[in-house]
DNA sequence: CGGCGGGTTGATCACTGTCAAGACCGGTGG
DNA sequence: CCACCGGTCTTGACAGTGATCAACCCGCCG
C-alpha cells in the first residue's frame, strides 16, 4: 500500500467540526491535540479493542469503517455495529471499565485514539465539551434504537432494505456513497443466515434498488426499498 | 387506590445515591430540587411523553414501572425498552430535540420530571454531575447493547429465556424480584408472536426454571434458565 | 492454471407465525 | 357473595418462511 504521508491534526482535520475539538475554545486545542493520538493506521482485519480488558480510550473513525462484535455466552460472534467516519468508538464501555465487545477494521483505516480519563478532565474544564458529550452518547442511543428496530421486525427480507436504508442515510453524511461490507457480518448483524442475506440481496437487483459489483453494493432507489421493506414485514 | 401521602423529595429518597442528586454537593442540592418535579403520579397506561414532539424533559423512574415504543413507518409499534426504579428515561432524544418513541406506565407508578435545560447548566457547574452524565449514557448504551445482543438471537425459543436473565438482573438492583409484564408487550419488544411468547414460558415452567401465578412470574433457577438459553439457540 | 474464500442458488425440513377455540383472570353490577 | 363479561393468556392445527446442507460459481492470488 502506498504511503501517503499527509498527516493532519485537528486543526487542519475535516472532521474537526463534527468532532470533539468542536468542543473546546481553539486557543485551547492544543491540550486537546496532547492528548489525543491522531491517524493511527490499521489494516483490514486488525484489532482496535478486544472483549473483555480495561477500556481506557476512545477512537473516533477518521477514514475507513470498522465492525464491534460480542462473543457471547456459547461461543458465536454477533456483529453489533458498523462504524464510518466521524462516529466514536468505545462509548459503551466506559461506566464499566471493560470492554463489552471487539472492535476490528473492515478496511485499511484511520482512527484518531484519545484516552479517556484526560479527556474527562477537559470535559469539566469547558462546558461546551460537556454538552457535545451528551449530545453525542444522545446520538449513539438514538442509533442503537434504530438497530434495535431493523432487528425486532419479523420478516427477514424486510431486515435487510430496512438495513440498507438506515446505513445509506449514515454513509451519506460523510459523502462515502457506496456500500461495501461483507455478507457474513450483514447476516451476523441483523440475525439471519447468509444465504439468506445473499438471497434478499438479489431480490433487491432483480427489483431495481440496488446495483452490485463484487462486494460494492450502490443504492439507487430508496423509496423502492422502503416499498420493499413495507410490503415484506 | 389507597393515597400513601409519604411524599418525599430528594434529600430523603432511597434512590438519590443512584439518581442525578449523587453529582451534586449537598450544600446545592436544593437548587436540584428547584428544578425537579418529584414524585408525579401515573396510573397504568399513562403516557409520560408522546412520540415526534418536542423533547425537553428527563423522568426518572421512582416506583412501578415504564415501557418505551415507537410507531414505526407502517403502523405498528415496537417495544423499545422496560424501565424500573432507578432508571432513566428520555436520554435518547435529546441531541434531535424530538422525543423518537413514546412512553407508557405499564402501572400504577411515580416518576421524577427534571427539565433539561437548567440540568444542564448544572452539568456544567459541577464537574461530578458531568461525569454522572456520562457514566448513565455509557451505561444505558450497555443495556441497549444487551438488548440488540438478544434480539439477534435466531431461535425465538432461545430469547425469551435469554430476556427474563437480563430482566430479572436489573430487577434484583433494585430489590423487585417479581416479573410483571403483559405477554403483549414482551412478544413486541422480542419480535416474536404472542403465542411463541405462551409457549416458551409454559416450557420453562415445564423445565423448572421459573413459576408463574397469573401475570407475576418468578425466577427459580437462573443456571437452568441459560443452560436452556444456549440449547436452543 | 489451479486453489481458495466468499458469494450465490437449489432442495429439504424444522420452527414459528397465523388462525381459531377454549381457559383463565379481574373487574363490575346485581 | 355470586354471576357475568371482556380482555388476556394458553393450547392446538396448519401453512409459510427461513435455516441448514450441499453444490456450484466467481474473483483473486500465487
Amino acid at each position: 500500500m502506498l504511503e501517503k504521508k499527509i498527516i493532519t491534526d485537528c486543526t487542519s482535520c475535516a472532521l474537526a467540526k463534527r468532532c470533539l475539538p468542536s468542543g473546546i475554545p481553539v486557543t485551547d486545542l492544543y491540550r486537546f491535540i496532547n492528548i489525543a493520538h491522531t491517524n493511527q493506521t490499521f489494516a483490514s482485519g486488525d484489532q482496535l479493542f478486544k472483549q473483555g480488558v480495561k477500556a481506557s480510550h476512545l477512537y473516533v473513525v477518521k477514514t475507513g469503517s470498522f465492525k464491534t462484535q460480542i462473543i457471547n455466552d456459547f461461543g458465536d460472534a454477533h456483529v453489533n455495529g458498523f462504524y464510518l467516519p466521524g462516529d466514536i468508538l468505545g462509548l459503551e464501555s466506559m461506566a464499566g471499565g471493560i470492554t463489552l465487545n471487539s472492535c476490528i477494521a473492515i478496511e485499511d483505516s484511520l482512527a484518531c485514539k484519545i484516552t479517556y480519563r484526560p479527556l474527562a478532565a477537559l470535559r469539566k474544564e469547558f462546558p461546551n465539551l460537556s454538552d457535545l458529550a451528551v449530545k453525542i452518547y444522545s446520538q449513539a442511543l438514538a442509533t442503537t434504537l434504530e438497530t434495535q428496530n431493523c432487528l425486532s421486525i419479523h420478516s427477514a427480507a424486510a431486515r435487510l432494505p430496512q438495513f440498507l436504508i438506515l446505513f445509506h442515510r449514515r454513509t451519506n453524511q460523510v459523502t462515502y456513497r457506496q456500500i461495501r461490507l461483507h455478507r457474513q457480518d450483514i447476516a451476523s448483524h441483523l440475525g439471519i443466515a447468509v444465504e439468506t442475506v445473499s438471497r434478499s440481496f438479489s431480490k433487491l437487483i432483480d427489483a431495481g434498488c440496488i446495483t452490485k459489483s463484487g462486494r460494492i453494493i450502490n443504492i439507487i432507489n430508496t423509496e423502492a426499498l422502503e416499498e420493499i421493506s413495507r410490503s415484506t414485514a
